[in-house]
DNA sequence: GTAATATGCAACCTAGAGGTTGCGTATCAT
DNA sequence: ATGATACGCAACCTCTAGGTTGCATATTAC
């Protein structure tokens, strides 16, 4: 399969573990700080929260998983950085929702009119 | 309402719910099928799918109790009609995270060109 | 070299998600 | 009036998400 069915198929299809990625308080918050643009690792990322370790690393885990941040090591540090692909593709999802709900308004509204 | 304001609402409002609710196949389905702008029964919306009745009913409770569907008991059946105002809410949170993100971007691309 | 730091791995616990079945009760059709 | 339809409620089951603690290991600092 070539790079780009395989991308086709990660964003049309298993749309909902990467809004299931997001249901979660801990979670948003850390996407909010990734998404600054500069990268954190897992002990910065814990200060400031009254989570563990552990626990920030498990959701840091779930959302690598779906794509939305990616992990590189250096040294004995792991650090994440946010990845926009997965959260464009839910936007897309949710615009296309929107689109539908536009239209069947304006079904109505020319169906009333007439 | 400030755009200080408003961001602080878009950054510190509680929408992990509204994500989680999205966060399942089942239910992703369920709003596909309801975005298209008809209300659809229980029975209707388990047609067509291998959940039981209950289970359908319960994915629905779980979109209602975040506003993403409202239900309305006419007679004997009890109609569910979308409700755009909550997956509005999650958009603009997202285009706050795309924003950031891409203001990240733009300040990297400065900072090397300088 | 040794202590402090940063992390990974594994076991464990608890609450809740997601599903089922059974049963009771309105409402509609005939 | 009676059977079929549409639904709500409740009990129950299983699995996993989210959290903890404990310990081992690699890297950095002094």
């Amino acid at each position: 399969m070539s790079r780009r069915n395989r991308n086709q198929i990660v964003t049309r299809q298993h749309r909902s573990p990467v809004f299931a990625a997001l249901g979660d308080e801990t979670r948003l918050s850390l996407v909010a700080k990734l998404c600054g643009g500069q990268s954190h690792s897992i002990s910065q990322l814990t200060k400031g929260s009254r989570l563990s370790r552990q626990a920030i690393t498990k959701h840091l885990r779930v959302l690598q998983r779906v794509g939305i941040v990616r992990c590189i090591r250096t040294g004995r540090e792991s650090r994440f950085e946010f990845n926009p692909q997965p959260i464009e593709g839910i936007r897309e999802y949710l615009d296309f929702v929107s689109q539908q709900w536009d239209g069947a308004l304006g079904r109505l509204k020319s169906f009333v009119e007439n």
